[in-house]
DNA sequence: CGGATTTGACCCGCGC
DNA sequence: GCGCGGGTCAAATCCG
C-alpha cells in the first residue's frame, strides 16, 4: 500500500482521495440536516470543523479549482445567515439498489468466478450525507445504533484505513464511513449516509422524547440521534469512559442557537466535551469554564467577541 | 452456532 | 482504453 508522510505537498495531499470525506462535507443535502435546523443551525458550514486542520485554505483552493460549488462551505462566512450554500448530490438518478440485489442472485449462479453484476446505465445515487469530525481515541463512535462493518480500505496518502459500516437493522440503508484524519490522528471523520427508518435500539426513551419533541416532519428522532450521535456521546446520554469532542469553528459558536430542549439533554455531565448554549456569551462562558474546545480552537477564535 | 469482523477480489466512476 | 482509487461483496474467520 502506498503511504506518504504528512509532509507531502499540501495541495497534493488535500486534493487526493484521502480527503474525499472532506469533500463529502459538501455533499450534505439540506434535507438531511433537518435536525440541524431543528437545533437552529442554519449555517451548516459552521459544523465543518476545519479549525484543527491547518490546510483548510488549500482545501478551499482545491474545491475551487475543481469547480466544486460548495467551496464556500468550509470555514467561510455564510453569504447569508440562512444560506444553504451546501450543494446536494440528490439530483442524481435514483439508486439501482434493487437491480443490484437481483443481479447478485444471478451472480451466485456463477460458480467459477465471482463476477459482479453489470449495472445499468443509471448513475449510482448517493444518499444525503452528513459528515463531521470528532476528536476521539476510538474510531467507531457509539451513537445508539448498531452497525455492521462491511469493509475496510486503505486510504491513499493516509496511514489510517477507512472503515465502512452499515446499519444492522433490516430495510435500513444507512451507512457510515469512519476514518482518521491523517493531518491530525486524534481526529475521526465520520460520514453518515442516509436516514434511519427505525428508532435507535439503544437510545434511552427519555432522550428520544427530548429530542423528538420538536422534530420537524420527515426527520426521525432516530436519524437525529444517529447523525448527532457524537454529540450525544459528548454529552450525558452515554456515560462512557471515552471522550469525544465535536470540532467546530468560531462560526459555529456564533451561529448555533440551540433550543432549550437540547440544552436539557446535556444536563450536568462532567464528561461533556461540548455543550450547547443559546447565545455566544453562554458559549464563551462555557468554554472558559470547561474549555475542552480550547484544545482545538486557536486562542484568537475563542477570544473573539 | 449465529452474528460480527476481516480481507481479498471485484465493480464502477473518473481522469488522463 | 487504461489505470487508479473508492466503494462493495462475500467467503473465511473470529468470537461470545
Amino acid at each position: 500500500m502506498e503511504k506518504k508522510e504528512m509532509g507531502v505537498k499540501t495541495e497534493e495531499a488535500i486534493g487526493s482521495s484521502s480527503f474525499s470525506s472532506a469533500f463529502d462535507f459538501c455533499e450534505v443535502e439540506k434535507s438531511s440536516l433537518g435536525f440541524m435546523e431543528l437545533l437552529g443551525v442554519h449555517d451548516y458550514s459552521a459544523l465543518l470543523g476545519w479549525s484543527s486542520i491547518p490546510d483548510s485554505s488549500s482545501i478551499l483552493k482545491h474545491l475551487s479549482d475543481t469547480g466544486n460549488e460548495c467551496s464556500e462551505v468550509l470555514n467561510q462566512q455564510p453569504a447569508t445567515p440562512n444560506s444553504s450554500s451546501i450543494s446536494s448530490t440528490s439530483t442524481e438518478p435514483l439508486n439501482d439498489e434493487h437491480n443490484k440485489t437481483v443481479d447478485q442472485s444471478q451472480q451466485h449462479s456463477n460458480t467459477n468466478k465471482l463476477l459482479k453484476p453489470k449495472k445499468t446505465n443509471q448513475k449510482r445515487q448517493r444518499e444525503p450525507r452528513f459528515a463531521f469530525m470528532t476528536k476521539s481515541e476510538v474510531d467507531h463512535l457509539e451513537d445508539g445504533y448498531r452497525w455492521r462493518k462491511y469493509g475496510q480500505k486503505a486510504v491513499k496518502n493516509s496511514p489510517f484505513p477507512r472503515s465502512y459500516y452499515r446499519c444492522t437493522s433490516a430495510s435500513c440503508n444507512v451507512k457510515k464511513r469512519v476514518e482518521r484524519s491523517f493531518t491530525d490522528p486524534s481526529v475521526v471523520v465520520t460520514t453518515y449516509e442516509g436516514q434511519h427508518t427505525h428508532p435507535s435500539p439503544v437510545m434511552p426513551r427519555s432522550a428520544l422524547a427530548g429530542v423528538g419533541a420538536s422534530l420537524p416532519a420527515g426527520i426521525s428522532a432516530a436519524g437525529c440521534a444517529s447523525s448527532f450521535g457524537s454529540l450525544m456521546v459528548a454529552g450525558s446520554l452515554y456515560h462512557q469512559p471515552q471522550q469525544h469532542q465535536l470540532l467546530v469553528n468560531n462560526n459555529a459558536l456564533s451561529s448555533m442557537a440551540f433550543p432549550t430542549n437540547f440544552q436539557s439533554i446535556d444536563s450536568t455531565s462532567k464528561n461533556a466535551a461540548f455543550t450547547f448554549a443559546q447565545d455566544r456569551r453562554a458559549t464563551a462562558a462555557f468554554l472558559s469554564d470547561h474549555g475542552l474546545l480550547q484544545d482545538i480552537l486557536p486562542s484568537h477564535m475563542l477570544k473573539e467577541e
